[in-house]
DNA sequence: GCGGTGATGATACGCTCGTATCAAATTTGA
DNA sequence: TCAAATTTGATACGAGCGTATCATCACCGC
């Protein structure tokens, strides 16, 4: 097996366990086991623990990108932006177990990157930092609004869908009562964004 | 010292442990140090660490919600849904160390809930679950809103603020910004609450 | 005065963690 | 082909954790 997809390997096995349990239940033996090799191979690829977590979170901030955007060229050819903002909202709820394994990684990371601002945080950042670009020019593009307004925009959106996110996932609101949420916040926003 | 303040000196010195480090920095022994008393005083009033921890919790879970309604009694004498809404956005972002601290405990609490759905989680749903009555009732009692709207409404609210709060943390948005945000979306609630 | 009951302190146990060490196996290149 | 380099494996080490144990101290009704 080449030394890449061995690296492979034992990402995918992080990003397993944390879906899973948060950053709490990475450990190097936790990994070696859900990758199907020794301590040892985990260290050897992974160098110490802090660069194994970065460099899958990374890894995982670009995929998280990559698959609102997939998501939404799915839709039609020519969306409006209130489509674009309502699919990244659908997308980034946890409905099904992987959007849950996904946020369980955000929430983790968040506090992460909030309460030990160091290797790991900065990975949450960059993940922030990225969604944001994208979801700004998507705006952007979309709509009249400037580009500091499409700024705020985005980031309202983001940390929405992250905090109804996390009463979804905390029970308490459910699938149907998350709907219903979004359906009327979007509806307040179509004047802004079709002005 | 009676055992009831001995217990509240404790209690208060995880409370710092929180708001400075998050979840993980509350150790017995880091406890034992906050609070000036040795290890064997601090397993006798909190019998075990999850017992210690869900009591400390729960307090600051009763804690937020008065914090947030005696800075609503500051305000006008009859004051709006609405300002009511600005007024509880204002105080659930962290812009003092204060908050910031409150914000950090949330956020770790957040984790424990989803990743280990155990006792210390299941003071994070009580302490969501008072604070979304408490808004419902406020938004309910002030404005034309059915039960149900309003209830979503609260949700929507306490997701937003905790999103933006997050974002302002990880340094992704600034002060400024935040405040620019809150007040744009308060102005498309406007018609909702007023109609 | 004093025995007993609760409060306090010092220390030990067993566990898991990240990391280091050392040896064996495998691959590689001239 | 064979020595050097790379890859894999088993195990050890020291630290921090929650918790338990055992001895001492202080108080208080009698």
């Amino acid at each position: 097996m080449s030394e890449h997809e061995r690296r492979t390997e034992i990402m995918d096995a992080v990003e397993r366990l944390l879906a899973r349990g948060g950053v709490d239940a990475v450990t190097m033996r936790a990994v070696a086991t859900e990758a199907g090799v020794s301590l040892r191979l985990v260290q050897y690829y992974g160098r110490t623990k802090d660069d194994l977590l970065s460099s899958t979170l990374d890894r995982l901030a670009e995929r998280s990108i990559e698959r609102w955007r997939t998501r939404a060229a799915h839709q039609d050819a020519n969306p409006s932006a209130l489509d674009e903002m309502r699919v990244f909202l659908d997308e980034a709820l946890p409905t099904d177990e992987e959007s849950r394994g996904f946020h369980r990684v955000g929430v983790s990371l968040e506090a992460l990157a909030i309460t030990h601002p160091g290797t790991a945080g900065r990975a949450y950042q960059r993940h922030l930092d990225g969604l944001a670009d994208h979801l700004a020019n998507t705006l952007r593009s979309r709509s009249r609004l400037d580009a500091t307004t499409a700024r705020l925009l985005a980031m309202e959106v983001m940390g929405l869908a992250h905090g109804v996110g996390t009463l979804l996932m905390a029970g308490r609101i459910d699938e149907r009562e998350a709907g219903a949420l979004t359906g009327d916040y979007l509806e307040r926003l179509r004047p802004r964004l079709t002005a």
